[in-house]
DNA sequence: CTTTTATAGTTCTATATAGAAGTATTGTTC
DNA sequence: GAACAATACTTCTATATAGAACTATAAAAG
């Protein structure tokens, strides 16, 4: 056991310290989704800490989400999910009311030069090389769901390369796997519309019905953007719960 | 200092019954919104226990966001003020850009049967009596916002008898001074649809133009459902932000 | 009266220690 | 091999203590 030192400004507290740099070892690469972080004590030995300073940081990681602890058997770096999660939001109530699993079918992918609005939100420049995809949702064979996907070209040239059937319904894990792209979280923005004649012929309702839309912006562990995605869905079907205070 | 005893199941740790002790101090009224709260010394002092199980359970309740902590102050019980919420969703840019206080007008406040979808979110029957109103909420004098308002009659017949000029543009502090009904949290579900004639009349826009439309269960702290609300507003100007992981 | 200083209160940080409670593995017994 | 027991590890609870950092009030100085 190596005894280490924390790095960052000693005016700091020592806990918040310690959380910054378990927070970069994420960030970094040197601990991973679902990893098991060092216990306790261990950390306190190699850190030259008490356990209640140790504790105490990771409290902080653990309430923003990033570890998660499990009592008895130890603390883990924790996998974000969060691409089932629309499907949380969109009742799609089937006749018999079993559950089956949404299917995604990617309509086009292509490149093409990012616009303007795509590329500030990617942190680009207009014009810029990008991926463009159309995905459509299913659920029960039924379109629920219409997605327009733009990726940075730079990142993810090995997606391009991809058959289609190597590609599954959900795209996260394929960025990790074909391109070492993680997703560590998003902002969504939500908002409605009245439905296109392109949506609606897609989403198979009647031009001007009001529409969901869902703006995505998923970022990596060190904040860079990684997707943009809108996604557009029957408002009539759709209904976000959540608890104020 | 009375040494005073936890009550509550003593299977359980000791700072989640100190918790669980003070939450039903602010659910009985004990503990109003804005009061302090003993400090932590003198919270251990009467209950007999160490400063840092003190401590600890102050932190559940400061996570709950029921407790407000400031360094060298004190901890105080927070007060919820979620009623300007819906403003932070809908942007009214004015030209100028400045900010102006929203207004309210409440346009009709009557007695009248609960309808039965309203019943059953204030945990009543339907056809019990119940005070409905209509709002509308202007910004710079532009109508932004319609609500439809139900109350419980037995919780808030005081509320019948204000005058319609001692009820501000904020209705939850009229609540409290007038039928001594706390609002501690709410529910909100939100979705969006065709606005109707009677909608788009009183937003002045097109029948048929998409509306967000928010649902609201107010309750206490004690969870009693004190009120249904239900806000339409126009689409294009509502985005909701939110970050996900 | 205004400014400064002291003081007493508050939360916050950090240490040290001990044992309870839960989990997984390893060894033992049948 | 299956069931049980011992073990080594983990997080979790609780205590005790000391001082730092911050805030508001009271006292003193100008």
């Amino acid at each position: 056991m190596q005894q280490r030192s924390l790095s960052g400004d000693d005016r700091l507290p020592v806990y918040q310290r310690l959380a910054d740099n378990l927070r970069s070892d994420v960030v970094e690469g040197r601990l991973r989704p679902g990893d098991r972080v060092p216990s306790e004590n261990s950390l306190a030995r190699s850190y030259g800490l008490a356990p209640g300073t140790v504790r105490k940081a990771l409290d902080v990681l653990v309430s923003e989400r990033l570890f998660e602890r499990f009592h008895g058997r130890g603390t883990f770096v924790r996998a974000p999910s969060f691409d089932a999660s629309l499907f949380r939001f969109f009742r799609f109530q089937s006749a018999s009311g079993e559950r089956t699993v949404p299917e995604s079918r990617i309509l086009r992918r292509l490149v093409e030069p990012l616009p303007g609005h795509v590329a500030r939100c990617l942190s680009m420049e207009s014009g810029e090389p990008g991926i463009s995809m159309s995905r459509l949702r299913l659920y029960q064979a039924e379109p629920v769901l219409c997605e327009e996907i733009w990726l940075p070209l730079h990142r993810f040239e090995a997606f391009l390369a991809l058959h289609s059937d190597a590609i599954g319904d959900l795209l996260y894990p394929v960025y990790d796997a074909a391109c070492g792209q993680l997703v560590a979280r998003a902002e969504e923005a939500l908002t409605a519309e009245a439905a296109s004649s392109e949506t609606a012929r897609l989403l198979r309702i009647e031009p001007g019905t009001p529409v969901i839309v869902i703006d995505r912006i998923a970022k990596g562990y060190d904040g860079t953007p990684l997707e943009w995605r809108r996604t557009r869905g029957r408002a009539d079907q759709f209904t976000y719960q959540t608890e104020i205070c």
